[in-house]
DNA sequence: TTAATGGTAATTACCGTAATTACATTTAGA
DNA sequence: TCTAAATGTAATTACGGTAATTACCATTAA
């Protein structure tokens, strides 16, 4: 496998922690809903512990749960505990420098995936978990 | 090497197609600005073709030109024709369906993340192949 | 006819990722 | 104090996407 997947995830994560409650869950019973191995669940909250966003107790009746209301976190903040802070560099190798294009275009580059990368996260700054939750809950 | 960057490589090849005007370039040329292969030139050139960015010609003195002016082409368009087009799935193993959470994750996510990128795609949309070429050459 | 060019398939190597195993640590409760 | 259940995390494996590279055919101008 190789796909990141590990957004979906945390929010899945998040969403079940959300409709238990207080009840710490176990990231056993975490795995059984997303499909997956439960050291990939315990990854995923160990993320956003560091980013305060779970706390987790070790022991016989351990387990995670929110450390905020759900409508107080947001997608935004579950995508940046997760992935990647700092972006790649645009190309493999370095451009040309001495080609005006080569030594000026991840300059202007980097601009532009700035941009739309603002405009990616305020979408995502948009959405709480506390509405995924009403979404989810719509249905089932 | 790993990293996608074609949506890099295809900004600065149309930059230099910008540039050169009406003067076929080779994919030989272009590869020493981009400082890759020819004939990975070749094939971002051969999708921006497909995509009607570009005319390539074969032969002694052939090579490729832009088929539009520089104003006329947006980012968006050559991100759309580089880069995949399907979102892949958001889980590597679908989730639990006889949970409600697993049942409806995938639905509520895609809705999110078309959200953002769409508006990802908006910035992209509003930045042209001229305006990259004006900004390098404010430099150079 | 030749040399320069694009088109494209096949192969290789690399790297990020999830999956898995293993084990140490912690904790509640009998 | 012992045990069972749970987290934390390192190490390893396997997979898949990607660029790089090689090879070869097709095209074209001179």
């Amino acid at each position: 496998m190789a796909k990141n997947c590990r957004f979906a995830v945390a929010v899945h994560i998040a969403t079940l922690l959300a409709l238990v409650g207080d009840k710490p869950a176990s990231s056993e019973w975490i795995s059984t809903s997303v499909n997956t191995n439960p050291v990939v669940v315990r990854r995923i909250l160990s993320a956003l512990a560091k980013a305060g966003l779970v706390r987790s107790s070790r022991g016989i009746k351990g387990g995670s749960v929110l450390s905020k209301a759900p409508a107080d976190i947001t997608l935004l903040e579950l995508h940046r505990a997760v992935d990647e802070k700092d972006p790649p560099p645009l190309h493999n190798q370095q451009p040309n420098q001495q080609c005006p294009v080569g030594k000026n275009i991840q300059r202007v580059l980097t601009s532009v995936l700035e941009r739309a990368s603002k405009a990616s996260d305020a979408m995502f700054a948009d959405t709480t978990l506390a509405e995924v939750v009403a979404d989810i809950e719509r249905d089932a």
